[in-house]
DNA sequence: CGCACACAGTTGAATTTTCAATTAGATGTT
DNA sequence: AACATCTAATTGAAAATTCAACTGTGTGCG
């Protein structure tokens, strides 16, 4: 039998890095979250019916959001159900493709969304954007953005295949 | 009656990289969750007992856990009872402070940890660091730790008090 | 000392999320 | 047309997380 290879660990400058964005990912979550609760909706919500509002008719396919908003499509049937409740949203079956439905954000939704996104873009603002350098956030994003990428559409089974 | 002033909202560009910077942060704790998830853990569960095996004695107590893996207490308890469960830690009360309870690490933790780490350190280096230039990935880190820093300690009540 | 308050941790119920089917419709192939 | 396969979405139970209440214990102070 073969010992198996170390893998490259980390170094201690990259092992810190990856610690504080463990950290600072998370508590930035909660702390968003904490401000958003307070107008009724998780930031999972908020980003939802945010995605819908921007979207021409304010409606949006759910396979679409469930990819967009990254949740699983079954998390998404729970929630659009429970925002549906609260009446921010309406479910309507799509046209062409009977298996389709879509969320068609209503006026209270809408409502609820100006508020809550008041209160978001401050929290974004205050914890995040002031905290570095406008080049350094922009930076922060364009290399998430490639972050993105590179995890989107590759399931599982990255290698091999043929 | 006055109107509410108008919040600073984002630029296009800001709002793009906020939007990159949700994404991929889920897109990648969902990346690198079902890898340990093969090896029987969850991110969060790997990162509370990986912060214990780095601690002197391969102990630490549930508080400064809590507070290193952004959990609130109640979710740290419940966690710790399902890894007691399985026999990777172990409880044990604090001495010279009555209401503390520290984790332990048993051997079967470190075993188990060891076999994770692995599969956890290709992850972060598959998904992220290879993306990103070696600056970039520390630009970054060293950005989210002023983020971090930001959050920390100051709980939801910031300004006035006194 | 005695009291008020803060802190550490736990508990169990309510809520949310995950997981493993399941239904139904689209698509492609022969 | 008939078949297998894939995609969209839902369902309900299991598992995890949140929430509010609660038990002990430390701390500061009159």
């Amino acid at each position: 039998m073969s010992t198996t290879p170390e893998p490259e660990w980390l170094t201690d400058d990259e092992q810190r890095a990856w610690r504080a964005y463990l950290r600072a990912t998370r508590q930035l979550e909660v702390a968003l979250d904490r401000d958003l609760q307070a107008h009724g909706l998780s930031l999972a919500e908020y980003e939802i019916i945010s995605m819908v509002s921007e979207a021409p008719g304010r409606r949006l396919r759910m396979s679409y959001l469930a990819d967009m908003v990254v949740q699983s499509r079954s998390r998404m049937t729970h929630t659009a159900k429970r925002l549906e409740a609260r009446g921010w949203v309406e479910r309507r079956p799509v046209l062409d493709d009977r298996r389709g439905v879509e969320l068609v954000l209503t006026d209270e939704g809408w409502a609820a969304l100006d508020k809550a996104s008041r209160v978001h873009v401050e929290g974004v603002r205050e914890h995040l954007v002031s905290v570095l350098s406008p080049e350094e956030f922009l930076a922060l994003g364009s290399a998430l953005a490639r972050v993105s990428a590179g995890l989107t559409g590759q399931p599982g089974i990255p290698v091999s295949s043929l």
